[in-house]
DNA sequence: GAGAAGATGGAACAGTTGTTATATAACAGC
DNA sequence: GCTGTTATATAACAACTGTTCCATCTTCTC
């Protein structure tokens, strides 16, 4: 018998080394050199555990969007708001791990011009995400019916849009802010006009603690 | 004298076949032999309007950007809260044109992942565009002061949400249901309740000055 | 028309890419 | 020990990349 590796955990080092040369360098400098260096291994050791550059970037694609969907899931809250407010800050490049992987998903939602499959696999995800969010906004009192994949909608993009505009501006766009601007949204969304919940639950510790007054 | 050629056309040209193959095929396949044949060109006469490589993806990205600004202007209405309807709209990839801007800028954000000069010129459009729409939040009364420039990111976020959205799933997302989305946000800040919110609801710009860039 | 300057095409070049092949090293079972 | 299988490194390869160079063509001025 030869030489025991555990195989999934190998492909797992490749695909993330893989990540965060993308998103470090953009995906041009993802090369395979580039990214067996990254992990430790040279191409050999590579293309010994995906067939193509394209197998492993697809691999690294779904990788990042597994990491998503599990941290997501490890730490939901029982509550269905509290639940909706985790999963919409999850979205949010807060930090190295989700703004890697929102480099990631930018990244291959431009590589996708020219892969059908990729495309799917996105919008597929897209649609997951998407009828996640809606549940919790049904079970959480929000809305109800198709009101409620509208309001899913409507949050998903103020989350992607704070997203977007953080990633492209970080200096402006700091973690404590693009939480406030989600919770804002949150607020108008769910205030007395417009839902059935009292808006007092939706205050924002980061919007709370914020001194500084005099300074604009 | 010599054969007599628009020099500023031609790079037009070039840099609008560059747009084209990027938005339809990718960055990746955007090499300068396929961007010269889209302009019915080789790469001869390319190099001769552009330094390198680098220099025409540059201008490439800052054309579609003045694209988007110029088609803006034309057509912006009197009437400052058309005008702001109209500008957030423009921001859609509803049509040909500014789903090609939205693929390019999509691109050009993953490539800026490695390009110090590129992401600032993102950054700064951002901004510029997000004055503007506070400009029009601030003139069409919807709000004022800081409340406006939150107004406004709001605004865009959820544009450009819908768009991300869009993008990775046109099938879902037709021109009449991105503008439907839009409207219902819309319609959701300019309701009576929140017109006229007090800004106290809304966070400082000043709370988070912490750069958490380039840490990955 | 002649000539000059720019515009364009096409080929050549060196470097890099993904891919393949091969040699060596490491380990499990005997 | 040995053997067989796998893991990995290294090297070679063809294709492609950005870039450079030069010959040819075009068209303006005289």
């Amino acid at each position: 018998m030869p030489k025991v590796v555990d195989v999934d955990e190998r492909r797992e080092a490749l695909t993330g080394a893989a990540a965060r040369v993308i998103a470090r360098s953009g995906i041009d400098a993802a090369t395979l050199r580039d990214v067996a260096a990254e992990a430790g291994l040279t191409t050999g050791a590579l293309t010994h555990y995906f067939a193509d550059k394209r197998e492993l970037m697809l691999c690294t694609f779904l990788a990042s969007l597994a990491g998503r969907r599990a941290q997501r899931a490890t730490r939901e809250p029982h509550d269905p708001y509290q639940a909706l407010v985790a999963t919409l800050e999850g979205a949010l490049p807060v930090d190295d791990d989700r703004r890697r992987h929102w480099m990631v998903t930018i990244a291959f939602c431009s590589q996708a011009a020219g892969d059908v499959e990729l495309a799917a696999a996105q919008r597929d995800a897209y649609r997951e995400f998407r009828g996640n969010v809606a549940s919790l906004v049904r079970r959480s009192g929000l809305a109800s019916g198709v009101a409620a994949a509208r309001t899913a909608e409507h949050l998903i993009a103020v989350a992607d849009g704070i997203a977007v505009q953080a990633l492209f501006d970080p200096e402006t766009w700091s973690p404590p802010r693009q939480r406030a601007a989600l919770h804002a949204a949150l607020t108008v969304l769910a205030s007395p006009a417009h839902r059935l919940r009292p808006p007092d639950t939706l205050v924002d510790r980061d919007i709370c603690r914020i001194p500084p007054h005099g300074t604009l």
